[in-house]
DNA sequence: CGGCTTCAGTGATCGCCGTCACTGTCCGTC
DNA sequence: GACGGACAGTGACGGCGATCACTGAAGCCG
C-alpha cells in the first residue's frame, strides 16, 4: 500500500514501516562530504560524528513519523524528499512543506514537549540520518556553525509557513493553483502531480483544482498531457497568479 | 494616529517613526539580568554586548518595520508586546504572531535575502534591542547557547505557524473563534480586544465574529461586558473548539 | 482481451461566510 | 448638551468553493 497521493482516512490504516538500517559505510562518507548542516565541519569531528549516526534508508510512500509519536528524533535529510502533513478528521489533508536533501525536520522544540503533529512522509526513495534531541544540542554547542546553520533553516522555514499562511487568508484558489503551478514548475513543465496532490498543497479539494486547471487550458496558458502540466505562457500565468501587486 | 486595531488601508498612511533611543543604563542593567535569549552568559562578555547594543523604546501602535524595509536587522524584545502581520492589497488583517518578551523578531535568514513581508506594530509600549545581522551571528558562534535558544525560539514559530495553517484549512469560523478566546484568556477573562482584532487573529470578518460570539452568549457559554469577554463555561467553550478529537 | 483501479472532468446543489448597508451604543471632546 | 468617531449588532444577498454523484479515460495485470 503505498499513501502518497491517496487518501489515509483513519490513523489505523497508516503503514509505519520500521526504518531499514542501511550498509553504512559508503553512505556515511557521502554525508561527510555532501550534507548541508555539517558541512564546514574540521575533518575528525565530522569523522567522529559519522560514527555515532545511524542512518537509515525509507521507500517512497513510507511514513517517518506520525503525529502523537514521543521520540524525540531529528531527522537530517540526505537524499530524497520528504513531505510534511497534517490530516484532518474527515481525512482531509493539507501539505505544510515538502522538503528537500540538506534540510532537517523532525520536533526540534529544543526545549519542551517534543511532539509533533504532523506526517512525515517520503516522496522519493530517500535517506535520513537520525540524531536525538541532546545529541544535536550537543553538536550544536561544540560546533556553532551548524547551529547557525540550523537557525538559517529554521527561518526559512518559518517564512514559507507564514506564506502559506497568507495565501490561504487573502488569495482564492484559481491564483493559488496558479501560484502553486510557478513554484513547482521545472523549466516550463510540471511533471508527476495528480490534481490531488495539487489540492492537498494549497488547501482545497481535488474537484475545484480541476477546474481552475481546466480554466487555465482554455485560456492557452497551460497545456495537459498525460500527467504532465505545460506551461505554455509563464508571463501569463504569472498574471494569473496575482504578479500584479507584491 | 494609532495603528493598532485599525485598518491601514494604504501603505503611504503607515506612520514609520523613529525608534527614540533611550537612556540605556538602567535598561542595560535590566538586559544583562532578565533576557531569554542571552541569558546565562558569562558576566564580561554580557557587559561587551550590552555596551554594543542599541536599544530602543517604541510607544504603542508604533511600526517597528514594514515590507521591503532592507535593514539587515534582528530585534530582540525586552518588555511589552509586538504583533507581526500581514495586509492585504484590500486592507485586510491576517496577524501572524504577537510576541511577548524573550522574543525576537526581524528577518533571521542568516543566509540569504533579508527582507521581510510583514508588518511589525508595537501592541505596547515596548523596548526592543537592536543587532545587526552580523553581529547576532557573530554572538551565535561566540556563545553557542544563543544559537540553541535561538533554534528554540524559532522552532516553537515554526510549529504555531503550522498550527494557524492547519487551523484556516480546516476549522470553520465558529470553531476558530471559540479556540481564539480559549487561547486568549487571562483567568476566565478575555481583555481589551474589538471585534476587529480577533477577527484579524483568525483571518476573518468583524461580521462574523460578531456572530459567533453572539451565538456564544445565547448559549450561555460567554459573557459580554463592555470591552471584556467572560468565560463562563469553559468547558462547553472547549467542546465548542473541537476537543473532541486531537 | 476484459476486468479493476486510479485519475480526471463535470454538473447540480448547498451552505458558509464575505460584503454591503444600516442602526444603535458608547465614548471623548468642543 | 451636541456632535463625531469607533465599535457592536443585524439583516439581506451573493458567490466561492465543498460536497455528492456520476461518466470517461487511462493504465495494470491476471
Amino acid at each position: 500500500m503505498k499513501l502518497l497521493g491517496g487518501r489515509v482516512p483513519r490513523r489505523s490504516r497508516l503503514n509505519r514501516v520500521a526504518l531499514t538500517r542501511s550498509d553504512g559505510e559508503r553512505l556515511r562518507a557521502r554525508l561527510l562530504s555532501e550534507n548541508d548542516l555539517f558541512r564546514g565541519l574540521p575533518d575528525d569531528d565530522m569523522a567522529a560524528l559519522a560514527e555515532k549516526l545511524p542512518m537509515a534508508t525509507c521507500q517512497r510512500g513510507q511514513l517517518i513519523y506520525a503525529p502523537g509519536e514521543t521520540g524525540e528524533v531529528l531527522f537530517i535529510l540526505k537524499s530524497g524528499s520528504v513531505r510534511l502533513y497534517r490530516l484532518a478528521v474527515d481525512g482531509r489533508k493539507l501539505v505544510l512543506a515538502t522538503l528537500g536533501p540538506g534540510t532537517v525536520f523532525g520536533e526540534m522544540s529544543v526545549l519542551g514537549q517534543s511532539m509533533t503533529d504532523s506526517f512525515a512522509e517520503a516522496v522519493d526513495e530517500c535517506v535520513v540520518c537520525l540524531m536525538s534531541r541532546v545529541d544535536i544540542e550537543q553538536v550544536m554547542l561544540e560546533h556553532p556553525t551548524v547551529a547557525v546553520r540550523m537557525v538559517g533553516l529554521l527561518s526559512s522555514r518559518l517564512h514559507e509557513a507564514e506564506n502559506k499562511l497568507e495565501q490561504m487568508a487573502f488569495t482564492p484558489v484559481p491564483e493559488r493553483v496558479a501560484r502553486l503551478l510557478l513554484t513547482l514548475a521545472q523549466g516550463n513543465e510540471v511533471p508527476g502531480y495528480s490534481h490531488q496532490e495539487l489540492a492537498d498543497m494549497i488547501g482545497t479539494s481535488r474537484e475545484t483544482v480541476s477546474r481552475a486547471l481546466v480554466e487555465l487550458k482554455i485560456a492557452g496558458i497551460i497545456g495537459i498531457d498525460r500527467r504532465c502540466i505545460q506551461l505554455l505562457d509563464p508571463a501569463a500565468l504569472q498574471t494569473q497568479a496575482g504578479e500584479i501587486y507584491e
